[in-house]
DNA sequence: GACTCGTGGGT
DNA sequence: TACCCAAGAGT
């Protein structure tokens, strides 16, 4: 066991109660479905992007019973260009889960909601912390990184979330149940807004005095290579043009229209493959493909 | 642990 | 221009 290295909290919480961004997700009427349904879209996509999908879902589907009640393919298609459509399958597999089990309402209990379709370590403790004001730590990006700098002195967190991180997380977590969820919040943004990944603008930081990173000088990266994410010409960049022309599509698409998108023939029954595997596109009897009915 | 899974804006 | 990277989850 270590000693949590000294992280005050009353700058972070005092510079986020001032400086807040007002999101959709944040205000009172959002309620912890608007919560979840955030979190799904925010998962690697930037909230600029989120923000006109996330007003439309809720309009068409203001609880999870009515999301529940349409075909998962109508989830693929107003998920729109948000990328990794998958989430869309599965957040329409949690509010089936949450319909059926839950009686219609999110759950408040940490283990209830890792059990959901798609809710993962980070999505539950967010849930539960903003939703519900429950105690949690919530490690995204962002807070992994405001920590790796501040407390750790690095310029950046390992390539995958550690059993330290985890600990340290549950260490500098305010002992006072809303306050804990308040300090979730305020890492995060703080670490969107502030401790940027690229550059980030320490002269606006409430804890710049209490850095450990800066302290040292702001050393550069030393370590392994964060892995890039290649795009062009993978399978990826494949299942996304086909999954487009089913998108924009109003009934059943023929072969020749998704051939027509990639003209490398092995890797584009791959994608397809991929697509109907995961479920993102059913195959029908006369050769034509369409969004999921079931 | 290493990999896969979309998309687009910022630098 | 060519990267970098954005509130991760599942296998």
């Amino acid at each position: 066991m270590t000693t949590a290295p000294p992280l005050p909290h009353a700058p972070v919480l005092d510079w986020f109660a001032e400086h807040a961004r007002d999101l959709p997700w944040r205000r009172p009427e959002a309620g912890p479905w608007g919560v979840m349904v955030s979190e799904f879209m925010l998962q690697q996509t930037p909230v600029s992007r989120v923000l006109p999908v996330y007003e439309q879902w809720l309009a068409r589907w203001p609880r999870p019973a009515d999301l529940a009640a349409e075909p998962p393919g109508e989830a693929v298609r107003a998920w729109g260009r948000l990328g990794y459509p998958r989430r869309a399958l599965r957040l329409h597999a949690a509010a089936t889960a949450i319909a059926e089990r839950h009686g219609g309402e999110v759950p408040s209990d940490h283990a209830q909601l890792l059990a959901l379709p798609g809710v993962g370590e980070y999505t539950a403790a967010a849930v539960a912390s903003f939703a519900y004001g429950r105690r949690h730590p919530v490690l995204d990006t962002n807070v992994r990184r405001v920590f790796a700098r501040a407390v750790t002195g690095v310029q950046y967190p390992p390539n995958a979330t550690t059993a330290a991180e985890r600990a340290l997380a549950r260490e500098l977590l305010p002992e006072d149940e809303a306050r804990a969820a308040r300090w979730a919040a305020a890492t995060m943004e703080l670490g969107a807004l502030v401790c940027t990944a690229r550059t980030p603008d320490c002269a606006r930081c409430p804890i710049a005095a209490h850095c450990a990173w800066r302290a040292a000088g702001s050393p550069a990266h030393d370590g392994p290579p964060r892995r890039g994410q290649s795009y062009a010409g993978t399978d990826r960049q494949v299942r996304g043009k086909l999954l487009a022309v089913l998108r924009e599509a109003t009934g059943p698409v023929p072969q020749r229209a998704l051939d027509a998108v990639w003209d490398e023939p092995v890797q584009r029954a791959r994608a397809l493959d991929g697509l109907v595997a995961d479920g993102l596109v059913e195959p029908l009897a006369d050769g034509t493909y369409r969004l999921p009915l079931t």
